[in-house]
DNA sequence: TTCTCGTTCAAACGCTCGTCCGAACTACGC
DNA sequence: GCGTAGTTCGGACGAGCGTTTGAACGAGAA
């Protein structure tokens, strides 16, 4: 059939599938080798051909997720240099990839302290980087506030996109286009901001809504 | 000395919070009755006089914690109408209890889906209270947007308010009623609203910085 | 066929887990 | 002082955990 090598790799890709899946629904400590042993039909020891160690396989899930993410956003974001269109792109990109790799994303947020040692370290090192960007691209955003209000703001941000893994449900809310315009929004304008219902229809009406709840918080 | 109820009371009161600093810190699973053992000084068994199981613990944790919640809102909202003034009230109180209640809070929102049966119901009942309360403030305050979208604008809120156990650090980061500004701010009115740096210097520069942020992302 | 090497697994290892039992301790009303 | 009810704990239980071992399997090269 396949060769060799190819047929290792994507046994190894199902594997770290399956184990997203089951580390999502049942957390990394609460869901057991076995568990993921009778998921993928690869028996137990036969599983640590493929990892040493129980950490090492959530080390793989995260990374793998991770460098994914990372790579496809930095596709996304060549040759845009406006702040706003990058942190539409960042979002877009981040809020997509989210709802399509619920599961890997779910593991990455929610166990992100699971990790320990060198893996910690590698895993640690890919966020700050992830981060750093966004961060940068707020400080164009906002040059005039404090820095530590920024940083606020960057990790506000991290937090609404974060959180959706415990409460959207795809097929029954918003879509994710509309899901990452909803938080861009927010996150640009409030939650006054954007254009009310659906449709190209009088975009003006909401402009001196928006105002007058701003007028009401700047005092 | 004391009287016996109130003995009780205290033991109970001193076990829960041992343990909600357990539980943040190994989370649910990762933690052992042995290591809440330990850190209370009672003895294995001896818990067992305090709660019939661990998963009983959780919930003795996560229902006071969310009751408080609950509660100190309640008072807090008493008499305050609008709802831009209630929003304010809401996030205020949520991100103070937070950050005074760092590890109980922490447990309440990272073992969510730990709790099962009718201790699951409990809890979930106390939380679709409380979501509905901010939802219906939202409501509200964006009667224009579709009612999916403010969904979203409500989960974007809690988002940013419960993401901060993972980056918060008091005494380091921005002050509590800072932070509670912030994220108030961001909601109402994006990033780029708000007085810049500190001090009530010249409010007037920003409003435009805002405005031309806004006509971009409308389009 | 025979050899080789990447792959698979049944069975068992030592250990830790949540929970329980029954006895002992302690405080307080009589 | 005595008895009772509330509190505490040492020690053990069975179950399940992550991991290891060593043998067997299967496909391709000689």
């Amino acid at each position: 059939m396949q060769p060799t090598r190819h047929r290792y790799d994507a046994k190894l890709a199902t594997i770290l599938r399956k184990a997203s899946a089951i580390f999502a629904e049942k957390g990394y400590d609460g869901a057991s080798i076995r568990d993921i042993s009778a998921a993928t039909e690869v028996s137990l020891s036969g599983l640590y051909y493929y990892f040493k160690s129980k950490e090492e396989l959530l080390f793989l899930i995260q990374k793998h997720c991770f460098d994914t993410l990372i790579e496809r956003l930095t596709e996304d974001l060549i040759g845009v240099d406006d702040p706003v269109d990058r942190l539409g792109g960042i979002v877009r990109n981040h809020l997509r990839f989210f709802v399509d790799n619920m599961s890997e994303m779910k593991v990455l947020s929610h166990e992100a302290d699971a990790l320990t040692g060198e893996y910690q370290a590698q895993i640690s090192a890919r966020k700050r980087e992830y981060v750093a960007a966004v961060q940068s691209c707020i400080d164009e955003l906002a040059p005039d506030q404090d820095a530590a209000d920024r940083r606020v703001a960057t990790f506000a941000l991290f937090g609404m996109m974060n959180w959706i893994y415990t409460w959207y449900r795809p097929g029954q809310d918003v879509t994710v286009d509309r899901l990452s315009t909803d938080v861009l929004q927010i996150f640009l304008g409030g939650v006054g901001a954007g254009i009310p219902k659906e449709g190209p229809v009088s975009a003006a009406a909401s402009a001196p809504e928006k105002t007058s709840i701003m007028d009401r918080l700047i005092v």
